[in-house]
DNA sequence: CTCTGGACTTAGAATTTAATAT
DNA sequence: ATATTAAATTCTAAGTCCAGAG
């Protein structure tokens, strides 16, 4: 095993701390903790755990046929379909006002699927997707959903209580000596698969998933979890070797899927914090690398500067390393080993600026990356050289994919691949913003302000974006007005204090002052929320921004973690709550 | 070296719940 | 009390990276 720093040994002390403390709630608490130290310290490489024990997953539940005066119509004529074609049916009736819904790609895989869940009379007699009349069955799902809304509140209880009783008995697992949260104990239900951007496969029978495509993973020694009624399992392993408690194969790319524990747990969390350590060292050795990246761009082997080159855009420009990916399973988008001569423009000179590449390509869902960004000379003539006699659809970097680079990285600093540079540059990102924008005289909210910006500095530059929400103008405008009836009583309190006798002037101060407070705080609001518009600060906040930086944060300016973290938050970084103290330096 | 399967993290949209306005 | 809006949570797709076989 690996040597351990000092903030490495006290995320074991912490975890093993929590352990002892929910198994042995009492004060002997130093004398156990050697014990258990040894014992979780003693795991052999690639050991995850030595207990696992669940109750296996939750269902989707099974279909409920329509009611029979909901109809399904064939060119104009009313069509009763078997209860698996309606099933099917029902998956694209409830999509209807979905844009999805009209695009050819997704119609034509959605009907060559549904003809294979139909009867060989359906399947005679449907051979139009556009004969097909849905919108009966969509209008009763609407209803449906506004039934649910209009329900009582003796009604809506009940199905919370049913919730809350289905999260007790299969939303936890005892992993070792805690018992932890799982993230998605729930199976997914059949539907209509919907990929992003231009997907190939969108609209494809995602299947339902039965206990015999099961595999239950969990300690030999453990309770092992009955499959349904008349079911059995795929297979029941013991592998503790992987932290999975469920999994099976899914039908659309014949992938994996995993239920795994929830990010509050020991195994996630200190996985988290090993990320943010290995993103520490990658701090401690940068400038080397970026002086040996820098020095390669003169290399002699074609290989090498485009090792080089590729390796200078993840560094600065923090984009995802870029796998190969098959044609026609996905849909096309890409990342930097991916790149292709179209996806960059060279400009010699561009605005004023030299050496200017003009980056736009789908990357990952299919978010749009759009940047000009002036590079250096060499790095310029080295682009120039990569696209010499290519075609728009050829490799830019056609010497190099992630293997060949994450090798290489490999070699310059232990654990170090593409994405820490990602991690590294978004935490360092907000570290030096949050020195730079906070003013120790602001008030609370002015101070969450630069918070908020500096983490959406890191926002943009990982180009975590947003569809603007739907009703984006209309909240701004409501915000704008609460501001002008806010200044108006504002004025109001000022006049009242003006005309007051002595002896009520300074109660009469106090007021405005109390207005004039929350009109700042409402300003403050809509600055935060116009700036917000297209950008996603969860992404970050959540994978890429060191919690131990926020943490200090607040501790050092008093403000409430709470205003940074919402509670699922403070669960997944309880571990960066305790550990960090206001000096915390990533 | 390439190819594939597997395990895990990261991602924005959709849905649900809570807070606030009416 | 109800309707509207915002925040939190859920959902599951889409990446990264690694190991092992050939």
């Amino acid at each position: 095993m690996a040597y351990l720093s000092t903030s490495e040994s006290s995320c074991i002390i912490y975890y093993n701390c929590l352990a002892l403390l929910s198994r042995h709630p009492g004060p002997d608490v130093r004398s156990q903790l050697t014990l258990i130290w040894w014992e979780e310290e003693r795991y052999p490489e690639g050991i995850k755990w030595k207990f696992l024990e669940h109750k296996g997953p939750v269902f989707a539940p099974p279909y409920e046929p329509l009611p029979e005066n909901v109809k399904f119509y064939y060119d104009g004529k009313v069509m009763k379909l078997s209860t698996k074609a309606e099933e099917v049916a029902t998956f694209f009736a409830k999509m209807l006002d979905h844009e999805y819904t009209t695009k050819e790609i997704f119609r034509k895989n959605f009907f060559k699927d549904w003809r294979k869940e139909m009867t060989s009379e359906e399947k005679s007699t449907i051979t139009n997707l556009s004969k097909c009349d849905f919108t009966h069955m969509s209008q009763y799902f609407k209803a449906q959903t506004e039934a649910r809304k209009q329900m009582s509140k003796e009604e809506k209880q009940k199905i919370k209580e049913e919730n809350e009783r289905l999260l007790k008995e299969y939303g936890y697992c005892v992993m070792d000596n805690h018992k932890e949260r799982i993230a998605n104990f729930k199976i997914e239900p059949p539907g209509l698969f919907r990929g992003r951007g231009n997907h190939p496969k969108m609209g494809m029978l995602k299947r339902r998933i039965m206990p015999e495509d099961i595999i239950i993973n969990c300690s030999k020694d453990s309770k092992i979890p009955p499959p349904p009624p008349g079911h059995k399992w795929k297979e029941v392993r013991h592998d503790n070797k992987v932290t999975w408690l469920v999994s099976w194969t899914e039908n659309i790319q014949g992938s994996i899927k995993y239920i795994m524990l929830n990010p509050s747990s020991r195994i996630k969390g200190e996985k988290d914090w090993q990320k943010y350590e290995t993103a520490r060292r990658l701090k401690k050795c940068v400038d080397k690398i970026r002086n040996q990246y820098r020095e390669d761009w003169k290399s002699k082997e074609m290989k090498v500067r485009q090792r080089a080159v590729a390796l200078y855009f993840i560094d600065k420009l923090a984009l995802r390393a870029g796998n190969e990916k098959e044609e026609g399973e996905t849909a096309d988008t890409v990342g930097c080993c991916s790149l292709r001569v179209e996806h960059i423009k060279l400009h010699p000179e561009l605005d004023g600026q030299e050496y200017v590449v003009e980056f736009d390509f789908l990357g990952k869902d299919s978010i749009r990356y759009y940047n000009k960004v002036p590079v250096e000379k060499r790095v310029f003539k080295n682009l120039q050289l990569f696209m010499e006699n290519k075609q728009p659809e050829d490799d830019l970097f056609d010497r190099l994919n992630t293997s060949i680079l994450n090798k290489h990285l490999q070699d310059l600093m232990e654990g170090l691949t593409a994405k820490v540079f990602r991690t590294y540059n978004a935490s360092i990102t907000l570290q030096q913003q949050l020195k730079e924008l906070t003013n120790p005289d602001d008030n609370i909210p002015a101070k969450i302000l630069s918070y908020n910006r500096a983490n959406r500095a890191v926002a943009i530059l990982c180009n975590h974006q947003r569809a603007p929400p739907k009703t984006f103008e209309k909240s701004m405008m409501n915000l704008q007005s609460k501001i002008d009836a806010k200044k108006e009583q504002l004025a109001d309190a000022r006049r009242e204090l003006k005309s007051a006798k002595a002896d009520a002037k300074v109660r009469r101060d106090e007021k405005s002052k109390k207005i004039e407070e929350q009109l700042m705080k409402l300003e403050v609001q809509a600055t935060d929320r116009e700036e917000n518009k297209q950008i996603a600060l969860g992404t970050s906040k959540l994978n890429y921004l060191d919690p131990r930086i926020s943490v200090a944060w607040c501790k050092k300016w008093g403000i409430p973690i709470e205003k940074i973290y919402n509670k699922t938050q403070r669960e997944k970084f309880a571990w960066a709550i305790d550990m960090a103290e206001e000096d915390y330096e990533f």
